[in-house]
DNA sequence: ACAAAATGATACAATTGTAGTATCATAATA
DNA sequence: TATTATGATACTACAATTGTATCATTTTGT
């Protein structure tokens, strides 16, 4: 039971440090350098992130990426719905298909409704929320997140 | 994001069937007959539930299972527990190791929040409370869960 | 004693999801 | 036109999930 996979943790931590960047655009070498993930990882989530809207990027010398929505209208479920896929919590697939019992199951309506609290308590947590109160480890390193 | 794999659906399943049964022990096959799911499958679901405890099992002819447990005292926690693994929502795992800033984080800090909420709603699921709003579907038939 | 009916124990296989790597194409700038 | 950046895409490795297949062991009834 995973809520959160390596993409989307290293997704919002990428965008945190897009977010309080001072600069217009910030490359994925420097990011690579602040946050010491792998590269090619790094990349590829930027580039999600890119065509998913979050970020706007521009090509060529000089080039980068910058947030293309303000930290506080980034929710933690935009970034796990880009990685991981709509917020289910269950689905009840047996073989491929829909459970039968699907419309009078009472495990899943209290499925259901934990999902939908669950759902409200990610939706609270924004990029700006995170960023605020962060610990400072060093104004140069990488935060705490 | 998926809260509940197969197994502890089918483990749940074959639970309330169990705990329902007006016999002394229920066998393996007439729980197939009833849950309609793969035999060799239920099977090991029903032997890892008896070496877990919430089953007693009994060998040879006339032979089958027993909730060992009472049915209030089955939570969903306990099912998925068994069969997948300790209840986190975020391991923060950073090439095999912990991730350095899991003391400061933030974002792990909400996480565990979350996840403290989730599993005390999911205690509160025992297989009593499922089968007692269950729907009848057909006397004979296979329930809604 | 023996066959039948049940579970116990294990090993194996298929599929999917996660976590990455590698390569080449394309665009912007100086 | 060389350099520095992203875009697109294909590939690999690993782990978890979702099963299947066999054979051994125990109990019961005849
Ligand atoms: S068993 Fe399918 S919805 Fe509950
Ligand atoms: S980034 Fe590791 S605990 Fe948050």
């Amino acid at each position: 039971m995973k809520l959160i996979t390596r993409n989307t943790d290293y997704a919002v931590r990428a965008l945190c440090c897009i977010a309080e960047q001072k600069q217009e655009v910030i490359s994925a070498d420097q990011l690579v350098k602040s946050l010491k993930m792998p590269r090619p990882f790094l990349r590829k989530i930027l580039q999600t992130l890119n065509k998913e809207g979050l970020l706007n990027s521009s090509m060529g010398k000089g080039g980068g990426f910058a947030l293309a929505v303000s930290p506080e209208k980034i929710t933690l479920t935009d970034v796990m719905e880009i990685f991981q896929g709509p917020t289910r919590l269950n689905e009840c697939k047996f073989r491929k298909s829909d459970c039968p019992y699907i419309n009078d199951c009472f495990l899943k309506k209290k499925i259901d409704e934990i999902e939908k609290e669950v759902i409200v308590k990610l939706k609270a947590i924004t990029i700006a929320s995170i960023i605020k109160k962060e610990v400072n480890v060093d104004d140069k390193e990488v935060r705490g997140l």
